[in-house]
RNA sequence: GCCCUGGUAGCUCAGUGGAUAGAGCAGCCGCCUCCUAAGCGGCAGGUCGCCGGUUCAACUCCGGCCCAGGGCACCA
């Protein structure tokens, strides 16, 4: 419907053009917009405002220019001009009807668009390393991502999901080296734990299982895996250099084969984990990417070479350098450690040529906002490997600070000690996690009120939806058992009979479904979906209650039956985009 | 110090250059003989952090300042 208005408006100026009465130079992009005000029509431009300086007229006359130079079309009933210039488009009440038969004949299929027709777009999320479970923090990434994802094919984009699987680097062999700990502790050992090890109790169930599948063949006297290594930091010592030391230890003492074998256990029970509790989650993936591979494919080697021989790599203190400086980052950064290692960043760089020859044309990324500083420098690498760094887009997703009873609930990551993304789904609910963490835009901090999330009320937003479309549901039960039932045909062909303001303002909510999927999948905003929805709930929710749906009047109860159904189907189709589920009945 | 986010009603937030800045909650007053009250209506509530600038038009864009959170590794 806009874009018609927009094609029409673009007819006018080129007749006014053609006449003279606009100078050819005086162009802009038409702006249409729906109005605030129904007194404003449906549609308002504000064209000849723009235009009123370049065509050197007064807003007001231009805009009779336009508007007298607009071709007569069946859509648009009405056009004035308002305030300081505005044109305001009245549409035919036909094509305000419309709508229903659109929403009924497309269902599940009303509100896709093509705008990302041909286009590849990656969407990679969570990413968190398999160190650990998922906490509160990943949950908000992977509610966002998902529903970005589902935004984003609604549009048309081909979309890859991914998760980048760090299995690769220190984090890993710390949590290898935790679990080979623990399991020496089942064994008899009396260690001592290091400060730096991981934790948590998840630790000991893999320790748990490499006992019980192994018993002692990993096993090694505590006093040899201490020997004379540096101080912890309780005796003073450095707790990073203690615990890369136990590594090395580690590493020396089991063969290299067996100690592939404890780190793989870690890995594969973590993730393992990860996988289920995403799924869980109504999350999912089309590709898990190894970061193990890229080194072991030599994808590492090759990027690195495409930097040197592009020039924008040099040695220094016994690294390999990246001159990530010339790409505006504020210091270079390491890609090869003195101890001939490469560094996460090496990986990062080979991971994201990666994407790119694997043909998308977009690719974005989703992580938190505390790393927020590693941008420039991956997008600099991007440049200096020959790729248009616009082709990336890194979204930040802020911290979610949970609120139960009235506060804060505190989180510690050390020690282990945080709130699970499980703990929060066995609390709140799949369906009231994820609306929560959508609610807001990603930049925003979110304030998370879990008890609000639990509660089932309608101050519960996510409740106040799903009500929505169950009331559909029941309305169209109660029909049935009243032996009307629900004739289509009969709704759609008596449309006219819809005149209250309620489902004027209805049909016009309904008509905008497809233009809020299409922003919020240009602004990468899956907020904008959950706003909407609340306002179209709370349409149908004052019309249910200033009219009667099953009325005698069998047209009038058909037309009233058609337009809820209408509802039914965009409730359904907005929720399922956000990954919450659409009752049938509560 | 530098970099990223925020700052809009008592609280949580929409508002992505337009018309009189909106919603939910909290507060106050009302609405079930009726398809689910898990609902609806009304009242009240604002220096859009502050100061400049650009524009016909600024909560929105630009610059400076103040406040809050986060980030500035040969960790991942």
């Amino acid at each position: 419907m806009k874009q018609i208005i927009i094609t029409v408006l673009t007819q006018a100026l080129a007749t006014c053009r053609a006449q003279g009465q606009l100078p050819a130079e005086a162009t802009t992009e038409i702006n249409v917009d729906r109005t605030r005000d129904s007194k404003h029509g449906d549609f308002a431009s504000n064209i000849a405002l723009v235009l009123a300086k370049p065509a050197k007229l007064n807003p007001r006359v231009l805009a009779e220019k336009i508007i007298a130079a607009i071709p007569a079309t069946p859509t648009i009933a009405k056009v004035e001009i308002a305030g300081p210039g505005f044109i305001n488009f009245f549409l035919q009440q036909d094509s305000i009807f419309a709508v229903v038969n659109t929403v009924l004949s497309q269902r599940e299929r009303f509100g896709r668009s093509t705008i990302g027709a041909g286009q590849r777009i990656q969407v990679e999320f969570v990413s968190a390393n398999p160190t650990g479970p998922l906490h509160v923090g990943h949950g908000r990434g992977a509610a966002y991502g998902s529903a970005l994802a589902s935004v984003l094919t609604a549009a048309g984009y081909n979309v890859d999901r991914e998760y980048y699987v760090n299995d690769a680097g220190r984090q890993m062999d710390i949590l290898a080296a935790s679990v080979w700990l623990r399991y020496l502790e089942l064994c008899g050992e009396a260690v001592v734990f290091p400060t730096n090890a991981y934790k948590g109790d998840y630790v000991w169930d893999i320790a748990a299982t490499l006992h019980r599948d192994n018993a002692e063949r990993y096993r090694t006297a505590w006093a040899d895996v201490t020997g004379d290594l540096p101080a912890d930091e309780p005796q003073g010592g450095d707790k990073e250099d203690y615990i890369d030391a136990i590594i090395a230890r580690m590493k020396t003492l089991l063969s290299a084969d067996d100690y592939r074998k404890v780190f793989d256990l870690g890995l594969h029970v973590i993730l393992d984990d990860i996988r289920d509790d995403l799924q869980r989650f109504s999350v999912n993936y089309d590709q898990w990417y190894s970061e193990r591979s890229l080194a072991d494919s030599g994808a590492v080697q090759r990027a690195l070479d495409k930097l040197q021989q592009n020039n924008h790599t040099y040695h220094h203190d016994g690294a390999l350098w990246f001159r990530s400086t010339a790409f505006g980052d504020e210091k270079d950064r390491v890609l090869v450690r003195d101890n001939g290692q490469t560094t996460y960043f090496a990986s990062d760089v080979a991971y994201h040529l990666d994407k790119f020859e694997r043909g998308f044309d977009k690719v974005v990324n989703i992580w938190g906002a505390d790393h927020h500083g590693y941008v420039p420098r991956v997008k600099g690498a991007l440049q200096a490997m020959g790729i248009d760094p616009n082709r990336l887009t890194v979204l930040l997703v802020q911290f979610a600070i949970l609120y139960q009873g009235g506060h804060k609930v505190q989180m510690s990551t050390r020690s282990g000690e945080f709130i699970t993304l499980r703990e929060l789904r066995k609390q709140v609910g799949s369906d009231a996690t994820r609306f929560f963490y959508v609610m807001r835009k990603s930049e925003q901090h979110l304030d998370f009120d879990m008890d609000l999330a639990k509660s089932q009320s309608s101050d519960n937003p996510m409740y106040y939806i799903q009500y929505a479309h169950a009331r559909v549901n029941s309305v169209l039960r109660k029909a049935e058992e009243k032996g009307w039932g629900f004739d289509q045909a009969s709704g759609l062909a008596h449309l006219n009979l819809l005149t209250e303001s309620h489902e004027q303002a209805l049909l016009t909510a309904l008509a905008r479904y497809p233009e809020v999927i299409e922003s919020a999948a240009k602004y990468y905003e899956p907020h904008q979906v959950t706003e909407y929805l609340r306002e179209l709930a709370q349409h149908f929710h004052t019309y249910n209650n200033a009219h009667k749906f099953l009325v005698d009047d069998a047209a009038l109860r058909n037309a009233r039956l058609a337009l809820i159904l209408a509802v039914k189907h965009v409730v359904y189709n907005g929720l399922t985009i956000l990954g919450v589920s659409a009752p049938e009945s509560m």
